[in-house]
DNA sequence: ATGGTGGCATGGCCA
């Protein structure tokens, strides 16, 4: 089972875009972020000409999340952190088969000490508690996201500007991930690669793809139930080479062979 | 240093 996520920065202009790299990638289930575009207007019937149903929340322009199973409807479909009032459209999970997957689209925070910074720790706080619980109640769980975060100075490519003091990479934010990774997730790419400079993102200013200047912010996470399962993972550097691409690329995890 | 590029409620906002 390959399991993906994908920040396409708007469905309506990356559909053909997403349309193509499920052909060539083949994913078994794909936690889409940024989709931007209301509930009516979700591309569900050109998904399902390609063999995947869908389930999704969404808003006009900002946020939007999705997961998307080859050959099967996404189960006991969850939107938004229970008891967590939130107007921003940032999760959803479901259940495929035997596996539970979340899908996050994780606050970005603009700068430390602003408002929405402020807002990013509140919302990874209130995610981690239900996290805890989710995790009980599903021991094979999978969450996938657009983090927002970069683990750590190998997921960044320059350390000297990416650290502490710094939005996607400052201490609390750090913290902030090291603490679901505590509820007994683990970072899928880490499990099989410890090479640094291998990015799921690069900034569409300052021809940042062609030079590589990028972040690993795009993760997958498994629990330890699933650990041994985890047989692969990576990130698809292709789709970013494309034509009017999104600023991140597909990172995925594979399950079993 | 407060821009650089891209998306969308096309006018500022968000990333």
């Amino acid at each position: 089972m390959k399991i993906a996520s994908w920040n396409v920065n708007s469905l309506n202009v990356r559909l053909p875009h997403l349309e193509q790299w499920l052909k060539d990638a083949a994913p078994d289930v794909v936690g889409i972020q940024e989709t931007k575009l209301d509930d009516a207007r979700f591309p569900d019937d050109a998904l399902a000409a390609l063999g995947y149903r869908s389930v999704f929340s969404g808003q006009k322009t900002y946020n939007g999340v999705a997961i998307l199973a080859r050959g099967q409807a996404p189960a006991d479909v969850q939107v938004g952190i229970p008891g967590f009032e939130d107007e921003q459209k940032r999760v959803i999970a479901a259940t495929v088969g035997d596996v539970r997957i979340v899908n996050l689209y994780v606050v970005n925070g603009q700068d430390v000490g602003t408002d929405k910074y402020a807002y990013k720790l509140r919302w990874l706080a209130a995610v981690r508690d239900w996290l805890a619980a989710e995790r009980a109640l599903h021991p094979r769980l999978v969450v996938v996201g657009d983090f927002n975060i970069a683990p750590d100075a190998r997921d960044v490519h320059d350390p000297a500007v990416w650290n502490e003091g710094h939005i996607l990479t400052s201490t609390a934010e750090r913290d902030a991930l090291r603490a679901l990774l505590d509820l007994g997730l683990h970072d899928a790419f880490r499990l099989h690669n410890d090479e640094a400079g291998v990015f799921s993102w690069w900034d569409y200013r300052q021809a940042a793809f062609r030079r590589d200047l990028g972040l690993r912010i795009d993760l997958t996470l498994v629990s330890d139930a699933l650990r041994a399962e985890a047989v692969a993972s990576g990130i698809d550097r292709e789709p970013r080479t494309w034509e009017r691409p999104s600023d991140h690329a597909p990172a995925w995890v594979r399950l079993g062979v």
